[in-house]
This record gives structure tokens, sequence and C-alpha cells, in this order.
DNA sequence: CGGACGGTCAACAGTGCGTTGATTTTTCTC
DNA sequence: GAGAAAAATCAACGCACTGTTGACCGTCCG
């Protein structure tokens, strides 16, 4: 629990073990929140003995850094595309990146759900969801700055606290509605919602109410 | 942490000592996370041995439910104050029930940030939390709802669908200022760009950039 | 005075975490 | 394919924290 140096050194080959014990956690927290996992479970999981656990991971917390770890990456993957395609309207454009999400949260909810639950507690995972938002922001000021230096979008809040915002409403959404969560958007009704708030916060104009 | 059934009896004369353990666990909420107190400090604030703090709670996150549970009827007292005076314009509503909001976590930061970090995997401070959100959340859709109505706000997303999304961006954007979470909202843009996107989500209007 | 009840705690039992050190298995080299 | 180095394994241990038991003390009331 003490963010301590770097573990034993690196294996190569049987490192087969490591992707049991990542697969493991994966589905267990499918099932439950990370505090009621014990290593004990990853360890009989992935076939090995608890002490041997520890020869792979320095602690489940680490486990789970490492599960985020591997889907930022896609995530990040993910998200360059509304950067890239600079032709479709805004309406499509939010709504594709919103979607885009929503369908991350469907494959990887377990995950997810586990990375915002502990990330506020842990300093080992703050640092890597912190990043996470912050490139997702940085991206979204951006792309505000540009739309108003050319007209699309008029004057307001400064772009990055706009982004800001925006963001962590997506990442509250998203998680309440993968965790089921009483007052929380439904499935049907999650990406358009979250749209029609990020186009009227930007563009300032009445959208068509998006179809059911 | 078996959700169990009705603890020891009630006691009406030595609860000063269930105070202290509250007030104590309020300040150590200051410096760290619920996890990381043990029962024991809990115990040692309120001069009392360990065992001795089973007689008063059930567990720790029993004393952060009393604290929440608490807190829970300040805000709602507070919130009561957006529904009454239907004399000020939109702007004036919203931006005083989000600089009330802020107010309260300002002032009760520690026990607020520690109900969200504990409720989403520990189903006694879920029911809770979820309850204080519904709450906001019934408040807000009904006035969106109004507002509708009686012509001051165009159609757009459902009320209620709109009114969570809100909700949990307030709740998620003064949970990572209170944290001092690196992609977080300084807190002279807080209520301001929070006040922004309510105002252009419910009423599509392009109001004052906030003043700095 | 006696017992009922609010309040207290020493001592115990349990669970889960992380480490040590000796041991087995793999792998690489000659 | 012998033999040393590295990779991988686990029995046994110590520790921190949780929650419980059962006996104990005061005091208020009949």
């Amino acid at each position: 629990m003490d963010a301590g140096p770097a573990r034993r050194r690196r294996p190569s080959k049987g490192d087969l073990k490591e992707r049991a014990i990542l697969t493991t956690c994966e589905r267990l927290l499918g099932d439950k929140a990370l505090r009621e996992i014990g290593v004990d479970e990853l360890a009989a999981g992935a076939g090995i003995s608890r002490p041997s656990f520890y020869f792979y991971f320095e602690s489940k917390t680490a486990v789970l850094r490492a599960l985020v770890e591997r889907l930022a990456d896609e995530m990040y993957a993910e998200a360059e595309s509304w950067l890239e395609r600079e032709d479709d309207s805004p309406e499509v454009t939010v709504s594709r990146s919103i979607g885009a999400a929503a369908q991350q949260w469907r494959e990887h909810g377990p995950v997810l759900r586990a990375a915002v639950q502990t990330w506020g507690s842990v300093p080992e995972l703050r640092a890597v969801w912190e990043d996470v938002v912050r490139r997702f922001v940085e991206q979204s000021a951006a792309r505000i700055t540009d739309e108003r230096s050319c007209g699309a979008a008029p004057p307001g809040p400064e772009p990055e606290a706009l982004a800001k915002a925006l963001i962590w409403m997506n990442e509250r959404c998203f998680y309440t509605n993968s965790l089921g969560a009483d007052p929380s958007l439904a499935d049907a009704e999650l990406v358009p919602t979250l749209t029609a708030i990020w186009l009227r916060s930007i563009y300032a104009s009445v959208t068509p109410p998006p179809a059911a």
C-alpha cells in the first residue's frame, strides 16, 4: 500500500500467468468490488498460490492499474477519431464520440467501474485515471477553442473549464449507469442526453430533440 | 459488513460519547480516507477503548452514514430555497442554488468526499446517497417541467434525464474540486461554469459570459 | 440492600495482507 | 546432456485490523 519501488525483475516466458491473473481479476470484477476480492482468489484463478501472486504484482491495486492502463490505450485510439474528421456536423461528431465512450463502458464496465471507485482514494490509481481524464479534457478544450475561433460556436465559459465539467459529467453518468444506480440515466437516454447537453453548452443552439 | 439487524439498544445519557465519535471521525476525514481510519483511532479520539466503540456503532461505515444523514437534512433545507422563490430570473435562481451547494462542500468537504468515495461500493451508504441525489433530481426535473410548460424554456431532452445528468455533473465537479484532482474546476470557475451549463442546457440561450 | 441497566474493556478469534527463505523448475550455455 | 544461473513456486510466518465474548463497574430505583 506504500507505492513501493519496482518489484522483482520481469519474466518473459511464464507471463501467461500474469495474463491469467489479469483476466481473473477482470472476471471477478463483474461480480464484486475490488475491495471484496482477495489476493487468494486472484491467485486461485490463475492456478497459483497466494505468495506466488506477489511474484507478478505488488498488490491487487497494481493488477487494476495494469488493467486500466491497457484500456487507456484503447480509449485514446478511439478518441482520436473525433479530432480527425472535421467534415461532419457538430451533432454527428459529438454524438459519435460519446457513443464510442458508451461502447467502451459497455465492453469494459467492470474494470472502468472499479477504476472510478478506486482512483479517489488510491494514489497509484489516481495518477492513471487523472491522466486519462486530462487527455480527454485537453482534446475537448482544443476543439471548443477551434469552433469558437472559426465562428461555429459563440463565446462562453473558458473552453478548458467547460471541457472539464462536461468530461466529468460523462464519467459520472457512464459510471452510475454501469452501476445501475437508482438515479441514473437509462441505456436508451444516456447518449442522447449527454449529447444534447454538450451541444447546447458549446454551441448554445436549440438542437432537434434526439429521437427515441 | 453484512447490513445486520439492529445493534444494541440506544443509550440516551452517555451519547455525548456518540457525538465525540462523530466529530472525531469528521476531523480525521480531513486528513485521510475512511479506509485509512482505524476503529481504534475513532475510539481513542472519543476517549474510549476499541470494543466500547462497538457499543455505539456497528462499524466505521455506520459512523459515516450517521454523518451523511445529518448533512442530508441540512442540504434538503438549503435546496428548498430554489423552489420557493419564483420571482427571480433563471440566472439568479440557478446560480444561487449551485452556490449553496458549493458552500456545503466548502463547509463539509471531508464528509461529503468520504460519502462520494464510499457509496459506490458500500450498500449501506449507497442507499443514503442515492436518496440525496434522487431528491435533487426530482426537484430539478419538476422545475424544468414547469419552466417548459410556462414557455420559459424550450423543449429538449426529458426533464428527468436532463436533471439526472446535470445533478451527477455537479456531484462530480464538486467532488473533484474538493479533492484537488488535477483536471478539476478551480474554486473561481466552479460555480460560474456549472451555472452556464445548466442555463444553456435548460434554456438553450446564450447567457452573458460569467465575470471572472 | 439488591438487581437492572448503561457503560467499559481485557482477552480472544478471525481474516486478509505482504514477506522470508528454502525449494523446484526452466532455460541458457558449453 | 551436465551444470550453473535465472525464473517461478510455496510453506510458514508476522502483522494490522476487525468484530465478539464475557466479566466488570457504577448508579439509579425500588
